[in-house]
DNA sequence: CAGTGGTCTAGACCACATC
DNA sequence: ATGTGGTCTAGACCACTGA
């Protein structure tokens, strides 16, 4: 059993005329991104919720099945709702990686390396793409991908210098095997969200040295940007795959 | 005031165990299919359902919020509930292009060009990708997408005969702009997800000749099984498409 | 004005996980 | 046995729409 203090919680000052529902969202959001209950913490039950909001029970359900319908936090019947992480087991965390080969298999499951680090300036495309000014000193990573033995996919990652200050010792330290995961605990950053651009085109001298293909295949490229809880972008990485044995998939409805 | 019958409804067999309101979703989404409201129509009042289902508001709300949840039909406050249709307003209609320019104007709201149809029979990868039998007759059709005055997108796509008979008098007759619109209104099939997988390879004769590139430069493949409300994979498609201009986009949580 | 969906409440019973 | 979220009910009041 969990213990949680039942004080209570006024809504904060915020755009009135919301319904109270979303207005509890909004402030259990807030309190998540402001620590008081880290990735994969066990929030309050429901009604230890409506009890802190002097809200009805289905009121507070609606908040927290919205959140979770976000993929903020995760619901299990009989245990309780969890802060969603980058850590945890396959069936309950983060995913974001969206290339896997006929069988289904993940590439991001598969072995990574790091193989380059170098101080940078943000060009153009990094600044357009985080929303900050040109020249914004940051670090940039290189880490290759593997899939069955043959390498798949090169991602260059950028991060801002303000952002994670002294990352590259970290990585160095932890080569960790998700950069997200390493985010949420070290800098108390929480990635909640990736928006993707798709192109292809002509591998370049680099990429196709380090995915030992001829210069000029096609390959795919993926710009991403990460967005956090709170809706900064805090991420640029650019992945450069190989789709002979793995494809992107997405599905829409 | 729109008249409806309040004819008792049960809720069919079915998978049991399921909750109520899933069933009763279930069953409301039957009725759309089976063409008792047909695209643009207004669906009984959640009351007028309720008593029809013996079941309680708050139960029937539910199922018709997922139902608009997933886009199947529209709610206004002191309107009523409308089932969504491929030709209703931009900002209400199913939208699974996700091909735009770094604008954000969208290639799908550009001029589109019917340049050939041919019966074949399915070969392995349709024949996978819709889960039938190889070499089940069916219809291909080519089309040709421009953006920015430059042909950007190729579409290949594949009707299976026994589901939409007669199609290629149909689009020879309308010249669609949205397939879907029209298995909607002439075949009652509706059309709420598609599932795609994106590959980067290198533009073969055909393809070169109709995109207006040099054979062998880079393209991008989409391969796309839409599903229909049932759930049942009714189209194939592979889209090539040149992303100089334009780029594939996608967000995930 | 009557009818619609949107919000909110206060209760009930259940399946489930944990101790 | 206790506590969790999941379902379901039966009401209330509101804002909005359209005739």
């Amino acid at each position: 059993m969990i213990e949680h203090g039942v004080k209570e919680h006024r809504v904060p000052k915020q755009k009135i005329n919301q319904p109270l529902y979303a207005q509890i969202k909004q402030d259990l959001m807030r309190r998540v991104v402001s620590g008081e209950w880290r990735p994969g913490d066990c929030l309050p039950s429901e009604s230890n919720i409506a009890v802190q909001y002097k809200a009805s029970l289905g009121t507070v359900r609606r908040a927290i099945q919205e959140l979770a319908g976000e993929g903020l936090v995760n619901r299990y019947a009989g245990r309780g709702t969890f802060v969603n992480s980058h850590g945890g087991s396959p069936y309950e965390r983060f995913n974001f990686h969206r290339l896997s080969s006929a069988s289904g298999k993940r590439v991001a499951d598969e072995a990574s390396d790091f193989i380059a680090f170098e101080s940078i300036q943000a060009d153009s495309t990094i600044a357009t793409g985080l929303g900050i000014e040109e020249g914004e000193p940051g670090i940039q990573f290189l880490r290759l991908r593997a899939f069955a033995e043959k390498p798949v996919l090169l991602e260059r990652i950028f991060f801002r210098e303000k952002l994670f200050p002294d990352i590259a010792s970290l990585i160095r330290k932890h080569r960790p095997h998700s950069v997200y995961l390493l985010m949420e605990q070290h800098f108390h950053i929480l990635v909640t969200q990736v928006h993707e651009k798709l192109r292809s085109v002509a591998a370049s001298e680099l990429e196709a040295t380090h995915l030992k293909i001829p210069p000029g295949s096609p390959v795919l490229h993926i710009e991403r940007v990460a967005v956090d809880m709170s809706g900064a972008p805090v991420e640029w990485r650019l992945m450069t795959a190989v789709t002979q044995e793995v494809h992107y998939a997405c599905s829409s409805s």
